[in-house]
DNA sequence: CAGTATCCCTACCGATACTG
DNA sequence: CAGTATCGGTAGGGATACTG
């Protein structure tokens, strides 16, 4: 659990599929780190409902004040823009900077590694995107049945 | 709604980050489509507690039935492990194929799209790995201040 | 301006018991 | 075997009011 030593997960083609022995020491060590897995930490700390609005504001923006950033995602509460945000900073993601005026002044913005997470993002949603048909169609012929 | 007539997200280069007026397109439809964007739809499926952890059974095994899909997870109850797979078969990711047999006998395996949904987690997963390390410093760095 | 603090509501999830 | 049905706990999230 100290440092994931070897990485199995390395998925250079992305037009294959791991088979065989390989896909099972992934899922053995998926299972092993049911309470701390990085892939799910990740996906769970982009699958609430603000994080990923938020990356992808100040992604397009570079930089922005708390309000001017509530303003843009538009009707997210103060609370839970704070809360996103602290645990965006936590994980290293977000940088805050604090300016010492009256009115005060934060400054959001992605780091190096925010960046990254939103290149994973627009990935997946390239993906989800080509795949939004097939999904429809399923969800309404399941629907009949 | 209807359809996704255009797609503005194609990071065909998964270097570098799209930006300036590229961006803004993918923020105003991210807002546009807060209560139907594939994105946040699709991340909304696997970042439930158990999806995940069976596709990755599935792709691993290729069949399995659903008790066996149970033991090889281990510790999921029988009632979200029917919730995921219903879901997961809802939206085209897994198909369900019961033989009228008795007792009964049900098999689950991934579609094909589950398989390209399980390659992106896997390639998340794989970036995610990388970032492991920063993660954790930074959550512990956040802990001090 | 950029937050806290408080309350409350809902969705997710687990445990247990029952069934075709 | 492969599920439902029911209940109850917990975490995410919104509304409102207050503050350095």
């Amino acid at each position: 659990m100290s440092k994931p030593s070897n990485i199995e997960v390395t998925n250079t083609e992305p037009e294959s599929v791991d088979t065989g022995k390989n896909m099972k020491l992934i899922l053995a060590r998926a299972k092993d780190q049911r309470n701390f897995c990085p892939v799910r930490d990740v996906i769970h700390r982009i699958s609430d409902k603000w994080s990923l609005l938020s990356i992808l504001a100040l992604g397009t923006y570079g930089t922005l004040r708390f309000n001017a950033l509530k303003k843009e995602i538009g009707d997210v509460s103060q609370r839970m823009l704070t809360v996103t945000l602290r645990n965006l900073e936590e994980d290293g993601f977000v940088s805050r900077k604090i300016y010492a005026e009256v009115p005060p002044r934060v400054e959001y913005q992605l780091t190096e590694m925010g960046e990254g997470l939103m290149q994973q993002a627009l990935r997946l949603a390239d993906w989800a995107n080509t795949q939004l048909p097939g999904i429809i169609s399923s969800r309404e012929n399941f629907k009949k049945n």
